[in-house]
RNA sequence: GGGCCUAUAGCUCAAUUGGCAGAGCAGCGGACUUUUAAUCCGCGGGUUCAGGGUUCGAUCCCCUGUGGGCCCA
């Protein structure tokens, strides 16, 4: 009888599953190595067999087989009888069976935890989503694709992070109560700070900070900066997430697309094993260099037409009406022709493309194109038909920014509840000078998602936003 | 916000035309010294998401609500 609620405070284990596996590779049947290893984790299968007990015991690497022989395995019964679930420390010689399966001998252990929930069944484990999401601890366990994709996601901002640093890139963390919410088009959530006595808004985007660091004198610095949106819930959409945002100092956007393409070809590299990498079944090449297209060209491919900025208003709205955009009087020839490109060209792109001449209109952060009238030097990278990154030559100068926020204060102020404030500090920063600046802002959850396969945000956040459970979890 | 789908044991799923709510896994008891989702025998396990309606009788049909999924704005 295992005194079931007497377990220690700690435990030392001295191997993992992936390590045991490691380093005893390809041992013949039968093998016994006079190698002891301490081991601990879940025990997630049993098969009693009279004198004899297997187990398999699970750990954040990997399964190992415990082999468990009677006149062993001290407190026979006590192991026989342990739940699936439970976790248990082992330690005894690393073997193989009959069969050939490497295992640890059991021949000590001890109840670490024990689980007072059944867990699900060994071979289904949860399929039901909300499930999954609102037990995650239980789901990392028995779905493995839950597991690898989430561990995928803490080794590739890992990575990121020590590839930025290699460049010369600082780390920053910036303010996420912003007393004006910027830095893109999104409608905020609010708080409200109690000694203050003020509103704040939980930031939607962290780049008017990282831009006054620029000015302060941080000439390159990045954030992976967890960002808040108040909009729905979709495939695509987590109210909360993670975008990571960089600023080089010098730069302007085509050093934001050398940036981009290498660190995901990178990233794909490490992670993957290789820049072609398979998403949702079908095969996607992220090799540098990456496809560039401008937005009007793209548009033309998808409707059979010339377009372009200077088409004519009514045109481009006869357009939007024969495509089913819907649009508003107050919509100049940019807004529009944006409208018409996500509508129509947008999800059409599968390999990678940088998008292209992005109007003034519809970007208000974007320095102005060197070359073309209307036009700024932004662009974004369209991937697996999803918008991966935002970047552009930052706007620099005070004046043009100032007129910028008005137009679209003065979009806000006729309902436009994602428009952009006036943000007078900022416009003080720049007005101290900002130098040339190249920005870039990519959502890591959709990169995460692309590289873990994961056809929702849901499989790539650890607690996905759900409705609040009611009448409490006990069900 | 709109449309479609969905909710049955801890988990995965059944349930004929509207006729006593079942199986596998898990749990409990037993057998078994090389298993691989072990096998075999036995036992317990339900507010069929919630509320209402139709009916002699509702898991099933109708209405409302709730959670979730997909698509659309």
């Amino acid at each position: 009888m295992t005194d079931r609620t007497a377990v220690p405070h700690r435990f030392d284990p001295d191997a993992t599953a992936a390590e045991v596996h490691a380093r005893f590779p390809d041992l013949e049947p039968g093998i016994e190595t006079g190698q002891k290893v301490v081991v601990a984790g879940r025990l997630m299968l049993r098969r009693g067999q009279g004198k004899l007990a297997f187990g398999q015991l699970a750990d954040s690497t990997g399964r190992i087989q415990l082999f468990a022989p009677a006149d062993v395995t001290p407190r026979f019964d006590g192991f026989t009888s342990l739940s699936l679930g439970d976790w248990i420390g082992v330690t005894g010689e690393v073997m193989t069976t009959r069969k050939g399966e490497l295992s640890v001998k059991v021949e000590e252990w001890t109840l670490l935890a024990e689980t007072r929930r059944s867990f699900p069944d060994k071979w289904h484990g949860i399929t039901d989503p909300d499930t999954r999401y609102r037990q995650r601890y239980v789901d990392l366990w028995v779905t493995e694709e839950s597991r690898a994709a989430l561990q995928l996601r803490s080794r590739l901002v890992s990575l990121t992070r020590r590839w930025l640093e290699e460049r010369g890139f600082m780390e920053v963390e910036t303010p996420v109560f912003h007393p004006i919410p910027g830095g893109a088009l999104a409608r905020p959530f609010v708080t409200h700070h109690n000694a203050l006595d003020q509103d704040m808004y939980l930031r939607i985007a962290p780049e008017l900070y990282l831009k006054r660091l620029v000015v302060g004198g941080f000439e390159r610095v990045f954030e992976i900066a967890r960002v808040f949106r108040n909009e729905g819930l979709s495939p695509r959409h987590n109210p909360e997430f993670t975008m990571l945002e960089l600023y080089q100092a010098y730069g302007d956007w085509t050093d934001m697309m050398s940036i981009t393409e290498n660190l995901v070809a990178h990233l794909a590299t490490e992670l993957c094993g290789g820049t072609t990498i398979t998403y949702q079944g079908r095969e996607l090449d992220l090799s540098v260099p990456w496809k560039r297209a401008t937005l009007a060209e793209l548009v033309e491919e998808q409707i059979g037409r010339p377009i372009g900025i200077d088409t004519p208003i009514d045109e481009l709205r006869v357009l939007c009406d024969e495509h089913e955009v819907p649009w508003r009087d107050s919509y100049g020839p940019g807004k529009l022709l944006l409208e018409l490109y996500e509508k129509t060209a947008e999800s059409a792109q599968w390999d990678p493309v940088f998008v292209t001449e992005y109007p003034i209109e519809v970007s208000p952060l974007a320095r102005p194109h060197r070359e073309l009238a209307g036009m700024t030097e932004r662009f974004e990278a369209i991937v697996a038909g999803r918008e991966l990154c935002n970047a552009f030559s930052e706007l620099v100068d005070p004046d043009d920014q100032r007129e910028r926020f008005e137009a679209q204060a003065a979009e806000k102020a006729a309902g436009d509840d994602e428009a952009m404030s006036v943000d007078e500090d900022y416009l003080r920063a720049l007005e101290y000078g900002l130098p040339p600046t190249g920005g870039l802002g990519i959502g890591i959850d959709r990169l995460v998602m692309l590289l873990a396969d994961a056809g929702t945000i849901r499989d790539v956040v650890l607690f996905p936003t759900l409705r609040p459970e009611q009448g409490g979890a006990d069900r």
